[in-house]
Formats: structure tokens, C-alpha cells, sequence
DNA sequence: GGTGGACTACGATTGCCAGTCGTAGGAGGG
DNA sequence: CCCTCCTACGACTGGCAATCGTAGTCCACC
């Protein structure tokens, strides 16, 4: 059964993981990517997910003597915003209220601190909209 | 191409309209969901994707005479309040100021009133964590 | 009590995506 | 010239949504 946790994480696992990798140290070959993935998937495993994430316009590339060298294509920032337009955008088209709510609630649940941080951005979008 | 707004779904596109038909109006059939869809599914279908909702735990239903009858075992707000942690939860625990950003963006973006609407929510949140 | 109509259950099919990997082929170094 | 490394391409698996047909059940009515 699909859960909502698979359906928001809208990469795979393991397109997830190359990505992290990616964002902590850029560029890599795929030899290298696969050696940081510990060695759990075969050469062209790695290989053809890092050409997907290519071609989704994740990863950029380059190529170094035979190699291709891949980087990111955005920053993990950017990539969690697409991430919330697209989970929440939809959702707050139609009927607001529960959507804030619920996102205060996950943000305070994790850290108190980030009330005082949306408070800031809150006023700074209003000063700068 | 699988596309941000896709994944960002969590349920396709027949369950969607479903939901909404029921959210708007409950309990109804499988005849009664299919007549508000416009006849585009075939009864069966309707059916189908009827009884998966209520596999999925998002449907509740009863017999009534040979039918059964269905209705949310959810509200729309529970349902949004899902797809908000289930999407943000994971996006805040690896770096917060952007997904905090990001949400005030598209909040503000839909309306400005919202920015309101969060600061009081924070307010409560402070009085009652 | 038998027959017809309505309804459900179940499974088959299609289309799409992620993960997995093998093979073919090119390019460079020894 | 051959071996090695790399890419490109495609095949296969598993899972899910959408779609529908068929088989079987149950009630109501004659």
C-alpha cells in the first residue's frame, strides 16, 4: 500500500540519496558517487539514475576526459521549494485554514525555534512582498 | 516525465475527484459517485476506486439494502493535514530556513491575508503547544 | 420457488515510474 | 592491437492508478 510518506517523498530512494551525496560534495564521477553509496547497487544502477536525475533537470554534467562529472542543477533550498509549492500549493487553493495550521504544528513540533524564524519571515515578506 | 506536481498528488487523479464528490457530500453510492463524475468511468471502475479509498482507510462505508453506501473517514482538513507532514516533516528535519521560506512564498502568493492567518496560528501555538 | 436486475468481488490489462542490471560500442593507454 | 573504462540503450521486475469484464450473490416480484 502507497503511503504518504512514499507519495511526498517524490524522488526514490535512491535517486534521494545520490542527490544528498551530490549537494554535500560536487562534482563527482559515477565511480565515485557509487563508492559514497557503499558499494549497494551495480555500476550502471548508479549510472542510469544519475542520467534520470539528469534529465529531470536535477544534476548538471560535464564531461572530464571520458567521464561525465555530475553536479547539482539546484540546491537542496531550491529543491525543497519546489517540493512544498508543489505538495502545498494545491492544497491551499482550497481552504486554507488546516493547511497552515498543520504546518505550524510539524514546524513547532520539531523545533520551537522555528516559530520565532516564521515570524521573521512573515514580517520580512510584508516589508518585501 | 513524472513532474514535482505529480508526486505531490499522493492520490491520482480518479481518487482525487472521488474524494471531492464525497467531501462535498456523503453518505452516496457507487451509482451516486459515478452519476457526479459525468459518466466518465465505467460503473466498475468507479466501484474499483471506490473500494480502494476505503482500503486505503480515507473511505468509510455501510451496507445499505445490496449497496454499500460511502463517506470520508476523514475530513478534507485531516486529509491536508496528512500531505503537510507527510511532505514538510521529512523537508524540515534536514535544514529548515528554506522549506519555512518556500511556505511563506507560496502563502503569501495566494494571499496575503494568510500571513495573518500564520501569525496567529503561532500566537495560539505559543499559548497552547 | 424461480427468474431478472442490481450490486459486489476479483482479477486481467494497460500505462507509467523507480530500481536493477547486462550488453554493445567507443575511446584511450600500454 | 588489445584491454580497460566509460557511456548509451534497452530489458526486466515490482508497484500503483485507471480501466473494465466476468462471475457470483442477493433481493424482490411475479
Amino acid at each position: 500500500m502507497r503511503s504518504f510518506d512514499d507519495a511526498a517523498r517524490v524522488l526514490g530512494d535512491l535517486e534521494r540519496r545520490v542527490m544528498d551525496i551530490l549537494w554535500e560534495l560536487h562534482p563527482l564521477a559515477v565511480r565515485d558517487v557509487k563508492a559514497r553509496l557503499g558499494a549497494r547497487s551495480a555500476y550502471t544502477t548508479v549510472m542510469t539514475t544519475l542520467d534520470r536525475l539528469y534529465k529531470k533537470g536535477l544534476l548538471a554534467r560535464d564531461k572530464d576526459g571520458l567521464a561525465f562529472v555530475y553536479r547539482p542543477a539546484i540546491d537542496r533550498a531550491a529543491y525543497q521549494r519546489r517540493v512544498v509549492e508543489a505538495a502545498v500549493g494545491p492544497l491551499l487553493e482550497q481552504g486554507a485554514g488546516p493547511v497552515l495550521a498543520a504546518f505550524v504544528d510539524v514546524a513547532a513540533g520539531l523545533s520551537p525555534q522555528h516559530l520565532s524564524a516564521l515570524e521573521q519571515l512573515i514580517a520580512a515578506k510584508r516589508r518585501r512582498p
